[in-house]
DNA sequence: CTAGGGTTAG
């Protein structure tokens, strides 16, 4: 019955007094029959003993404390710890709100009604959910109540408060605060108080106040358990104290104590924090030892570590084994390791992976179709790519700008240009961002298809719908326009490249080196070789092939060659750069020149590789003439076992084993006798 | 009650 009443009281309008606040001192009726006091015999009658007038204030008993529960276990016989939630509650709840008045409010309240919050009503209130999306109001809050007479804060409201900070990433100084007070006022540490702050404090990597807490722990006889040390261990990790994490786990297994899973998931967290995978992976190793069983958040852990480092092979080698031994896999898994074989150019082992995740019911995503879809397409197979476009949208996934601009790229490079255009105009008509990166595609794709027109149209489309065109756009067009022969077009757009402030690249570079070359200038070329060398861009084998292969075939081998060993010292020239010369030089029928480089190579103690040789070989054999002309050191080199006798390759014509010694030996009769 | 995480493009 006493229950109904409260029910109602708590319901009905006239509880709610709109505009009380700006009252200034409440003129409460004589009877106070409106008044929300709690439902308890005692405190009614001792609140009725007063008169509630301010000119009798003398009279008036000091506010009355109030606390979040009420006992009715009068009520209920049956059940002796019966308590009720304070009406008292939702009223002070309402006031809290990001309003400049907010304490005023809360005073005034507390002085009408004649209350204070007791120390467990605020730490009620602190713990309470509804004020964890607003941590600024919790904190007035909470520095409103210490203003309260004869009130201190319980140990509690500063642990709610710190975690309400915490949870939000709050400025670390208002908590460090908060800590400083907790030391100065000695309280009695319990478990509950000890794990919260310790993870509070791990979540803002404050390390200092956290080792203080567990001190604290420890002098008041509290022991850690596998929370405490878990919570410690994963602040710790949080702010890369991976070493002082890998103590307290020693520790721990020294002690009573034994590491968990999640003690464990949370060692390996931090070792692949630092980079560290190969050790994430011995502590892995160990953990079955020990009878602790990897989940998969060990092992995603771990996949998401070698995904980074691009080790996609110990991706796929993880969740091979998170199969065999039946871990369940999360979607994010099959994303690591499907992208990770599509980067690899393994779109089989990929779409294999995919199809494995259909069958367990996991549904793929936008990304994992978009690496396929790139993959497939990357490795020629467009028709593949288009089958899986189709598939994502009749799966109900919307293709995204990323889904689109591989689909473009792919139509592209497959010289499928209209489908290209055609799904371009889609993006436009459709409301699909069409970013830099899908412009770009377009402009390439436009560019190597001759139609240059239409990729300059484009480019300059960009300017128009406010689309910044990076490097990449440049170069696309840059290209268009070398590969046309249009070497001035080119060079105006690197012009005006500077000129709107896009920096240039070493494809940028590449592209005109190349592209000057053949416009025969040469010593231009030249010049944006060295411009680029002295703006400190570095040289990457293309660069490396664009200019020597430019440098040989108009007849100035001996400069390549002298450009190439200066920058040999530097360490950045690719084993590849003479390995390109000698190709271009007998894709161009100069094998002289081509075999001197040979020798060249030979002198400075480096190897010829297998392919170069079988590209020399071929390139003899069509000119037995040229062999005639040869200087016996060439053929000295020629008939050099330890230069010769590897095998060859089986991708050229030959047999395997057979050998140029033995070429050579057909075509004695054509040289002289060493 | 703790612990993992976001991938895809020029």
């Amino acid at each position: 019955m006493r229950k109904a009443t409260l029910t109602r009281i708590l319901s009905s309008s006239s509880y709610i007094i709109p505009g009380f606040v700006e009252i200034p001192f409440p003129p409460l009726n004589s009877h106070g029959g409106s008044l929300p006091f709690p439902l308890t015999a005692s405190r009614t009658s001792s609140v009725f003993a007063h008169p509630l007038s301010r000119n009798v204030s003398t009279f008036l008993p000091p506010p009355e404390w109030i606390e979040p529960f009420i006992d009715i276990s009068d009520l209920t016989i049956q059940n002796p710890r019966n308590l009720q939630s304070s009406p008292w509650i939702d009223r002070i709840t309402n006031l809290l709100q990001d309003s400049p008045t907010m304490e005023s409010d809360l005073s005034s309240f507390c002085h009408r009604f004649l209350i204070r919050l007791s120390p467990n009503f605020i730490a009620h209130v602190l713990g309470s959910t509804r004020l964890s999306k607003t941590t600024k109001v919790a904190f007035q809050f909470f520095r409103w109540a210490e203003k309260q007479k004869g009130y201190t804060h319980k140990l509690e409201s500063y642990v709610f408060l710190i975690d309400l900070l915490s949870s939000s990433a709050q400025d670390s100084e208002v908590i460090r605060t908060l800590v400083a007070e907790i030391r100065d006022r000695g309280f009695v540490m319990t478990s509950s108080t000890s794990n919260s702050l310790i993870r509070s404090l791990g979540v803002m990597g404050m390390v200092e106040e956290l080792l203080w807490v567990w001190r604290w722990m420890k002098e008041n006889g509290i022991e850690p358990s596998l929370y405490t040390y878990n919570f410690l261990m994963d602040g710790l990790v949080n702010s890369m104290f991976v070493d002082s994490a890998e103590q307290v786990f020693e520790a721990m297994e020294a002690g009573k104590i034994q590491p968990d899973i999640v003690t464990y998931n949370i060692l390996i967290k931090g070792y692949c924090k630092l980079g560290k995978t190969q050790k994430a992976m011995d502590r892995f190793r160990e953990m079955e030892s020990k009878h602790v069983h990897p989940d998969k958040i060990t092992y995603l852990t771990l996949i998401q570590s070698f995904y980074s480092d691009g080790d996609f092979d110990a991706c796929l080698g993880l969740y091979n084994e998170m199969e065999e031994k039946g871990v369940e896999i999360p979607s994010h898994a099959y994303s690591l390791v499907i992208g990770g074989l599509c980067r690899d150019g393994k779109v089989i082992e990929g779409y294999a992976v995919y199809e494995s995740m259909g069958r367990r019911g996991c549904k793929a995503n936008v990304a994992i179709y978009t690496a396929l879809i790139d993959s497939f397409a990357k490795g020629g197979d467009v028709e593949e790519a288009m089958k899986l476009f189709e598939k994502m949208k009749d799966e109900g996934l919307e293709p995204d700008e990323v889904t689109f601009s591989v689909v473009v790229n792919g139509l592209c490079k497959a010289g499928k240009m209209e489908k290209a255009v055609e799904c371009f105009k889609f993006c436009r008509e459709n409301g699909v961002p069409i970013n830099a990166v899908l412009y770009c595609s377009l402009i390439n794709g436009l560019g190597k298809g001759g139609m240059v027109d239409e990729a300059e149209r484009l480019f300059e489309e960009m300017e128009e719908k406010g689309c910044v065109r990076d490097s990449y756009c440049y170069n696309a067009l840059i290209d268009a326009f070398a590969k046309a022969g249009r070497i001035d077009s080119a060079l105006a757009l690197f012009k005006r490249m500077e000129d709107e402030g896009c920096d240039q690249t070493v494809y940028t570079y590449t592209i005109l080196i190349d592209g000057l070359f053949k416009k025969h200038k040469n010593e231009e070329a030249l010049k944006f070789w060295e411009a680029m060398i002295d703006k400190g861009i570095t040289p990457t084998p293309a660069s490396f092939r664009a200019l020597s292969m430019g440098l040989c075939l108009s007849g100035k081998v001996a400069r390549a060659c002298k450009i190439l060993d200066d920058l040999a010292p530097m360490g950045i020239l690719p084993d590849s750069a003479f390995e390109d010369m000698i190709n271009v030089l007998c894709k161009a029928g100069r094998v002289k020149e081509a075999c001197k480089l040979a020798d060249g190579i030979i002198d400075r103690g480096r190897e010829i590789p297998g392919r170069v040789r079988t590209v020399l070989i071929n390139a003899l054999r069509k000119a037995v003439s040229v062999i005639m002309h040869l200087d016996r050191k060439i053929i000295s080199v020629i008939h050099d076992k330890s230069f010769w006798d590897v095998p060859i390759p089986s991708s050229t014509s030959w047999r395997r084993h057979v050998r140029v010694s033995s070429f050579i030996h057909l075509d004695t009769w054509l040289l002289s006798p060493p």
